[in-house]
RNA sequence: GCGCCUUUAGCUCAGUUGGAUAGAGCAACGGCCUUCUAAGCCGUGUGUCGGGAGUUCGAAUCUCUCAAGGCGCACCA
């Protein structure tokens, strides 16, 4: 029961109008003064033939207050002003009971959504580029399964292809059994960078490449052998980040799962009439959709990720049976998700309007390109690392008595990265700066945990008090109460705009908004010092209410909050 | 050349689906700790919303066009 709803039945009933419809037309005017709700008259003006200021007019004589402060009239828009002690208490009361499932609903019941996401490739470093996929892919998963969808996290491993066969040429020949056991990743990397140095000398080792993962596909046993063990050592690199971020996937069915898979694929499409020859190639033609065409088998026979996409979505599809099917990959590959979506829909299933790439701006540099083969990359673990190492520095200097100060800069590091590349549009490129990414002042992870951590201080004190008067709603009448109230009240409408939109910024940012009005009416109003005891206690429980939609609006992100700091 | 994305304050970005005087953070300057954590709060200044045209009561938002930057355009993923 919210209070935009009550607001459009009234309105719908003084203008004998649909409910729906005048619920989307109102709107939150962009200043309190203003009112809590407006309902603009301007599109009606047509409708009843007369100036939209006279309809406001008119409705304002017409309408039911219960419930309502007043209503104004301001040109053509009706403003409404709640009644704040009802709504506070309603909204109050609400958080309180609902705790750390309040801004959750069971919208989503019954419905499967399969989230792709993180996928890195096998034998490359987990650098900070990857960390786009990753903390959106892991915050949608949160946040559709917090409104009651079944969400099936997939980490599509990179761990097929051709780069597979250039690794095992170079491995043959270059490898440092010793340096492989120490830093495999770094080993590998240097191999693989070493490989594209001398094919460019060399071009005739970019065909034995070819051979060799053309083996790998045949099963041959030595490069199976050693694509195994490239893949081990790297997947305990991959865990070592994961589990330092608390991020877990429901398959890891990669690329080479599929192996087996993509002949069925191949064969479909023949039988559907889909399959052409072009340049020795066999592809799915998409001229009339304005798209080069699909390719589905190189001139050598071998598979390629088009043809991989193909088998995965199927299989997810039979497998999961999906609501939506997502795949958080960069912006870069847009083309080629609309190639894949668009043979499916070909190949007569329905349920490819079902899949959506999600896609994000890449992460740049200054001065420098992010080039693997050139082995010019940032590892997000230092990046994380580094996180840490500031916060902890920040524990030393302004709060040095902290007790497990290790476990919080752990949090708050983590946080103000993880915070940092879900607050903008994912569309937007992020230029990597350290001290941008790990800025600690303003819209900011660890402001917000900050700002958790001295709503919590005050309920401690509280507590030893042992404070027990009932809260008197009636007294929340200041400005800073009421606005923080109002966005507490609009938690679960934030996160389902972000469903709709794909868009987890749009959550971080809600809880920006939180944490600066909740310091607002830290500094304004006094708390425990504060006289009036049934005020008191209703301060006391927006304190709660208000850590309670911290801590849910944080984990929605994949952010973990701290007692103290 | 074609397609997609981006362009809002010195910098980084919001802008509730077309609404009221376009907002935050950072940076700069000034104020607030004998009272709940100063990683905070308050105050001060800055705008051809990339340019132009159109649609209408009303445009940062929709359409067209031009410009700048990024990405992609067949055997890498």
């Amino acid at each position: 029961m919210n209070y935009k709803s009550i607001i459009a039945d009234k309105i719908a009933k003084a203008a004998e109008l649909n409910v729906d419809d005048v619920q989307k037309l109102i709107e939150i005017p962009p200043k309190p003064e203003m009112g809590d709700f407006a309902f603009p008259c301007f599109q009606l003006a047509k409708v009843f033939r007369k100036a939209p200021n006279l309809i406001a007019q008119e409705l304002s004589e017409k309408i039911d207050k219960e419930g309502l402060e007043r209503v104004e009239t301001v040109g053509g828009y009706l403003n409404f002003f709640v009644d704040k002690a009802s709504f506070s208490k309603g909204v109050i009361e609400k958080i309180l009971a609902e705790k750390d499932v309040y801004g959750h609903s069971k919208i989503g019941d019954g419905k499967t959504v399969t989230i792709d996401f993180s996928s890195p490739n096998i034998a490359k470093p987990f650098h900070v580029g990857h960390l786009c996929s990753t903390a959106i892919g892991n915050s949608l998963y949160k946040i559709l399964s917090s409104q009651g969808y079944n969400c099936v996290g997939i980490n599509h491993l990179g761990d097929w292809g051709t780069q597979f066969g250039k690794l095992i040429a170079a491995y043959e020949r270059w490898v440092d059994e010793e340096a492989l056991e120490k830093e495999p990743i770094k080993e590998l990397l240097r191999i693989y960078v070493k490989f594209h140095d001398e094919a460019e000398k060399d071009p005739s080792l970019e065909d034995i490449a070819r051979q060799h993962f053309k083996n790998l596909e045949d099963g041959h046993e030595k490069e199976v052998k050693l694509w195994q063990k490239i893949k081990d050592v790297s997947l305990m690199e991959f865990n070592r980040i994961y589990d330092m971020l608390n991020i877990k996937f429901d398959s890891y069915a990669g690329e080479s799962f599929y192996n087996d898979k993509m002949d069925a694929v191949v064969e479909e499409l023949k039988q559907k009439n889909l399959l052409v020859e072009s340049k020795g190639a066999q592809v799915v033609n998409l001229d009339e959709y304005n798209m080069p065409p699909c390719i589905i088998l190189k001139a050598d026979g071998a598979s390629i990720y088009a043809t991989r996409d193909l088998a995965a979505a199927i299989y997810r599809k039979k497998t999961y049976d999906f609501y939506k099917n997502i795949y958080v990959v960069g912006m870069d590959q847009s083309l080629h998700f609309k190639q894949v979506f668009t043979t499916l829909k070909l190949m007569g299933y329905e349920w490819a309007d079902n899949c959506v790439h999600v896609g994000f701006g890449l992460v740049k540099f200054a001065d420098k390109k992010l080039s693997t083969r050139k082995g010019d990359v940032i590892f997000l673990e230092d990046l994380l690392n580094e996180g840490i190492a500031r916060a902890k520095q920040a524990i030393e200097e302004k709060n040095p008595s902290l007790e497990n100060k290790d476990e919080v800069a752990k949090k708050v590091g983590l946080g103000a990265v993880i915070f940092t590349y879900l607050k903008n549009n994912r569309e937007r490129e992020i230029i990597f700066n350290f001290d941008d990414i790990l800025s600690f002042d303003g819209e900011t992870g660890p402001y917000v945990q900050y700002s958790y951590a001295r709503a919590k201080s005050i309920l401690r004190r509280a507590e030893e008090e042992k404070f027990a008067t009932s809260a008197d709603f009636t007294r929340l009448s200041s400005q800073e109460e009421f606005e923080l109230v109002k966005l507490l009240a609009s938690f679960n409408e934030a996160i389902l705009l972000s469903i709709e939109k794909y868009e987890p910024s749009i959550v971080t940012r809600y809880i920006i908004d939180v944490a600066k009005a909740f310091n607002k009416f830290y500094n304004l109003c006094p708390i425990l010092s504060c006289e009036d005891e049934g005020l008191k206690a209703a301060r006391l429980s927006l304190v709660e209410a208000t850590t309670y939609v911290i801590k849910n609006g944080l984990a929605l992100l994949g952010i973990d909050v701290v007692e103290k700091m």
